[in-house]
DNA sequence: GTTAGCAGTCGAGGGTTAGGAGTGCCAAAT
DNA sequence: ATTTGGCACTCCTAACCCTCGACTGCTAAC
């Protein structure tokens, strides 16, 4: 079922100007902005119509229109994923290049950019995928009769595992053991390390104890620990949607801190930007605008802004295309060092 | 200037209706709640007073009284901060026990029970304090020219330094650099190795490069390199200081964005107990309660709950007290493990 | 199919009013 | 000197009504 030409024209104005000044949208506002000479009431026979399919709601039966969700999700196709920069920003990059000493302030620096220049509420999530490769195993004794293990995979360092020795270690146990598991798991993903255990050996024996921890510790990590950070939530305030009606505001606000439900709704798509508008996508009074960039294989980052319904989707776009090159450009710089 | 015991006794029956009601407070209010028989007219002669002396304030001439900021504050010094628990609230103690894997994993979930029991937005910090002491220094490659850098100290394990070696190291460089670093290192403070370098020595040029970055590392961890979690937000959507004026909210929202800030408020006492109520203690629209922990001397837990002026601080403070019994219990269990 | 014109609808905003909650004050009582 | 009952006064709240005007839907003509 497709719309004319004319319904669609009528329908992106609508909700260009809807976003722009969230009020109720009338016949004449459309008349205005056609450019061409067009009567209102033939946008009224056609705001009708519209109205009958399901992309706009009158408030009250004497106001103008405003768009739906399905309305947006239209109008969120007609944008170009491609090209629309916004070259105005902050300069992002070397912004982030100032900071890129810890990972996480890196990222917390970039949501913090995100939520500035588009005024939403960002999330940024850093996720594994695929199947992590073992590449290298070190074990540190920290005293205490604990060590830190240090597993090095092809898309990063685990560096949070501590493991409990055994009660009274010679003194080579551990090398002899970080040897012993290079030489049987080097290489190997975690899936075939939990085949492998199966087939239970005897020289393993004596290490059993200090691998089950090291294991667990490894599919925590491959299962896709994801680290989520949330910045700008205050600025929800700034719009009328959350202003007036506070309870509005409930759904949004309680979503982000969900972070397992948060990193699902970013991720759950192999598209390269993702649109989550209204109750049915699982945001109440709010949309989602999200966009994947795939860093080396082995990690996605998922950058989404958070606002209400009426969210300037054109502005988010192009700020997501820009952040996009920014990271791949500084990516590409480290790489290169 | 001293109140009357009576003035004093009507304060806190105000205040305790306030809490509870969120509505002016009038005169006949107070009478029902007095226990002995006394007159309207004689707490209305005493509301005058108190809102003569900054106590309270009327919205206007015919409704009743709201406390100040002021009355709080004396409300809270009549809280007994040594024995009012709470012991119909979850228990705790199996609830972390269960989680006790990993540090950040215990203190959010910690943060969720505080918001949880309390129903109010809870802030955990963690920090450093005093002079962290260097126990043991580690080198270890990871590959790619870099080497993870373990620096075992007397409160904790720093774990997130990566440094940049030179370009063709020998094979045993890493193992002499360490050997080095212990030598000459180990067992002092941070300040004392900074004051050691000044002095330079000609031994450790060769490793000046490495030696920086290692140091700036630790700064940053002696520093305070305090961890902050926030629990609870939307829980403010409960109360209507922010359910009505949402702008109230404003203000509260970007104090908990704000992390330092956070951090400097429940860290800036020496206090057991840190009442901060209203805008001159630097929360527009809110208060803030928090308790300082010490968990080993070197490390202290500072766990806050934020809400509006009008918060339950009695329920509060029980709350905060059986969380420090709870943590220390636990981290008894582990002690004797 | 498009347009002008017109009647109809309904919300927003302003003014008015009645009701009631709560105070301040005063004079009498303790 | 304090406490108390009584009473006049204030002023918020909610309800109601009204008007104004912004839009629409419809119809009949183009």
């Amino acid at each position: 079922m497709n719309l004319s030409i004319r319904k669609q024209k009528i329908l992106c104005l609508l909700v260009a100007r809807y976003i722009e000044t969230a009020e109720p949208v009338s016949s004449g506002d459309i008349k205005n902005d056609y450019g061409e000479e067009i009567s209102s009431a033939t946008i009224r026979s056609e705001l009708a119509a519209l109205e009958k399919l399901g992309y706009l709601v009158q408030p009250h039966v004497s106001a103008g229109r405003i768009p739906t969700a399905k309305a947006y999700k239209l109008f969120v196709e007609t944008i170009p994923t491609d090209g629309a920069l916004v070259p105005q920003t902050v300069d992002l990059k070397t912004y982030l290049d100032n900071k890129m000493d810890d990972v996480a302030d890196v990222i917390r620096s970039t949501a913090q950019v995100l939520s500035d220049t588009t005024n939403y509420t960002s999330v940024i999530v850093v996720k594994n995928v695929g199947n992590v490769r073992v590449k290298d195993i070190k074990l540190v004794d920290i005293g205490g009769d604990k060590a830190l293990v240090i597993i090095i995979t092809d898309s990063g360092i685990l560096k949070d595992c501590i493991i409990d020795l055994p009660q009274n270690i010679g003194e080579g146990y551990l090398k002899t053991a970080s040897d012993l598991l290079n030489r049987m798991f080097g290489g190997m993903t975690v899936d075939e390390i939990r085949a492998k255990m199966n087939s239970v050996d005897d020289e393993l024996n004596a290490y059993k104890d200090i691998l089950d921890q090291i294991i667990a510790s490894l599919e925590r990590y491959d299962g896709g620990d994801a680290r989520v950070f949330v910045e700008g939530t205050s600025k929800l305030l700034d719009y009328p949607e959350y202003n007036g009606e506070v309870d509005n505001m409930r759904g949004v606000l309680s979503l982000l801190e969900h972070k397992e439900a948060l990193t699902d709704m970013v991720s759950d798509t192999d598209l390269e930007f993702n649109f989550r508008i209204g109750k049915e996508d699982g945001i109440e009074h709010g949309s989602l605008v999200s966009a994947t960039y795939r860093i080396n294989g082995k990690q996605e980052v998922h950058a989404g802004v958070i606002g209400p319904e009426r969210m300037d989707y054109k502005k988010v776009v192009g700020v997501l295309q820009y952040l996009e090159m920014t990271i791949k450009s500084i990516l590409d710089d480290k790489e290169s060092k």
